[in-house]
DNA sequence: CAGTTATTCTGTGTATACACAAAGGATACG
DNA sequence: CGTATCCTTTGTGTATACACAGAATAACTG
């Protein structure tokens, strides 16, 4: 049996909401009405509200001042800012995590890449190198940070389903061997080397997703 | 006239509680009861239970199974947490800042420095200190990253609190120090080292708190 | 017919009543 | 006197009713 400690509706709703908006049920742009949700999901106002306020914190839906509330549209900007954040923090985490991460951690983390190098289903390659870099950030030991990247990934996923990009046989080569570099950096227990590949890597993923989202608007830059 | 967007009671208790917690009146440990709290500012339940579940979120109080909330007392792991991603964060930022800060943020910035380092008055010269970081995290030109570390700043304001520590000579003259050369880096448009100073920088800050937090379980480590 | 003003309609903000679960203590029983 | 059970108390979780503000629309006027 899972984990049945909390329930409660606020929290269902909550849940529920978040994974409607990753998945691309609630498109961008599209408003959110207290009243329509509750009764939609069979409950009272009171919980989706506290759900919306929740989801609201976390970037997720946008409240207009008196005019209910949006799945927010990501402008360019947001999207930089996003991956910025998501570089600055994955590379901490990595740099701690060469430091920190037990013997165990690392035999995991290589059993982890080699699956991911022979992964060849698109959808369990992603679910896969996902689950790298939870580790990663599992074995930087500090939960704050641990919690921001996380929420932060998720909300990174939306950005991306909103433009149905490939996942073309170059960006999958480049993510394998950025992989395998971070994880030799971690083992070598070389963190100044670790956080820089992290870092390159984030940002290298955001270069592909900036060039799928509006193809004439990119522009390369070199990678510090 | 003040900016008199928003309101809201909620609004309003959100930073009733939050400054009642940064500032001590409220100590940790302590428990926290909607019904009270509502008679006490006047109010219902209601908005109360929505300022309560924000302040949750970031990280002011604590939601105990079905038995209220706490303000949380921080263990020392909880410090360590709080200035790994502090240190993190502000070196990422303080990089951005020494690629886009505009030449008039700058001036701001060697103004405000001048005055920081003529500061005689201890409450002002935090002030300045960290009017200073807002400044740089402003000219990192990342609005996620900024909330951030504000809210993250004003929590660590509260550990301080809760040791009544004071502004040693020896540890303003480093911060000046720090400080000093942080904005020389950003003059320079150094941002690898701006990065690495605002590092080491926040360590520093975190090695004196901890200190006062508890002498005897301090040990120094290395920088990084 | 255009521009201005009322009015209604739709949404959130707030207050309040009730349901329910858990902790603490009193009481009955060994 | 110790222990188990029941009851009361105290708190959050949820539902609902009302207040209120803004936008859209209808009506009115020149």
């Amino acid at each position: 049996m899972p984990t049945q400690q909390p329930a409660g509706l606020a929290t269902h709703a909550f849940a529920q909401l978040r994974d409607a908006i990753i998945g691309g049920e609630l498109a961008p742009g599209e408003p959110l009405y207290e009243i329509h949700l509750a009764s939609q999901l069979g409950m009272s106002r009171t919980p989706i509200r506290e759900a919306l306020k929740l989801l609201a914190q976390d970037g997720y839906v946008e409240l207009l001042p008196t005019r209910g509330y949006t799945v927010p549209k990501r402008s360019h900007d947001d999207i930089r800012e996003f991956f910025e954040l998501r570089a600055i923090l994955e590379a901490g985490a990595s740099r701690h995590a060469a430091l920190r991460a037990t013997d165990a951690e690392i035999a995991q983390l290589e059993k982890l890449s080699e699956r991911y190098e022979r992964e060849k289903n698109d959808e369990k390659w992603n679910q896969l190198g996902h689950e790298f870099h939870s580790l990663i950030i599992a074995a930087a030991r500090n939960s704050r940070l641990a919690t921001m990247l996380n929420s932060l990934n998720t909300q990174i996923v939306i950005s991306r389903r909103s433009v149905a990009r490939a996942a073309d046989a170059g960006r999958r080569a480049t993510a394998i061997r950025d992989h395998r570099a971070i994880l030799d950096a971690i083992k070598a227990r070389d963190d100044v080397r670790a956080e820089k590949l992290a870092g390159e890597h984030v940002w290298r993923s955001y270069e592909t997703t900036l060039k799928s989202y509006s193809p004439d608007l990119f522009v390369s830059k070199k990678i510090r």
